[in-house]
DNA sequence: ACAACATAATAAGCTAGCTTATTATATGCC
DNA sequence: GGCATATAATAAGCTAGCTTATTATGTTGT
């Protein structure tokens, strides 16, 4: 009966989380990409060009968080910044075409993540967690008001 | 359609580990402690005068990490460390009486958090998403193989 | 037009995790 | 007994997140 902490869902969430990416990352060791920078280009495949302001926001993480992966994400050549045209404040940043196969090759790394993750677990609790996580996710948002809805609309 | 990113497992998860997280901690900012530093408190409760390395290993964080927790927690008497009478090695850690309080107040927050986390959420659903949660866990600890079975046993 | 306020990016400095390396002490083998 | 190896704690230095503060540029009101 001591193993309380291990069954509260605030410790389980950040053991889970903290899990999922080492396994992650232990095995993206050798692209010399991590999860979050992976994230990065994930997000810029679908909104190339976007001000850093705008993916800061749509990936729910500071500004300043994110102009850290740019920096080295830039260094390599992953990505490009360059001038808004219209704001000289902002920058617009630029997936390089050498990002394309390496995004695929993660995505399937994750694909892999999750199912040693799901291992045991049927389609159907499958769905009924993701729902539910979802749930959290939104009410989490809600909580932390000061927040824009991107993610609690998330469909 | 454009939020595959948010409903995928991986992302959904971090986000709700770090939604609980700044939760947690502005709440209890006022405090002086964080959720990290709360965690070795409760955990101490349970099992008072154990070596660091046990600590570490039940907590399932690395000793380093655990050192510069308990560093912080000693300079304001939280913890206290004392040398192991059989191990000139070890250091066993041990709980000062003005922590009890402490933990009682980060439980009931802990609760409360969790509370508005599961807004809306059945009681049924929140048992399934549970142990939906803790079998996952259980199956990257598998995964992340060199560790102990300390969770993946977990009751 | 220009002063006051707002905003995009970045800087500084914090917690919290990690890996790898170091130091001191234990242990085991010959 | 003494050398080789193992182990407890810590140090150094990394990613990744945060808050708060700066700087440069935009916007708005009079």
């Amino acid at each position: 009966m001591n193993k309380n902490f291990n069954k509260s869902f605030g410790f389980a969430i950040h053991d889970v989380a903290r899990l999922l990416r080492v396994s992650f990352d232990r095995q993206a060791a050798t692209t010399g990409l991590t999860r979050a920078q992976w994230s990065v280009l994930a997000h810029l495949h679908r909104s190339d060009g976007v001000q850093q302001k705008t993916l800061a926001k749509v990936m729910d993480i500071t500004p300043i968080t994110l102009a850290r992966h740019l920096d080295r994400l830039e260094v390599d050549a992953w990505i490009e910044r360059r001038d808004d045209p219209d704001d000289r404040r902002a920058k617009r940043v630029f997936l390089n075409p050498k990002a394309g196969p390496m995004i695929e090759m993660l995505s399937t790394l994750g694909q892999s993540v999750r199912a040693q993750a799901m291992t045991g677990i049927s389609a159907q609790d499958e769905e009924n967690f993701m729902q539910v996580l979802l749930q959290i996710r939104a009410n989490l948002c809600v909580a932390n008001s000061g927040h824009d809805t991107t993610l609690s609309s998330a469909n």
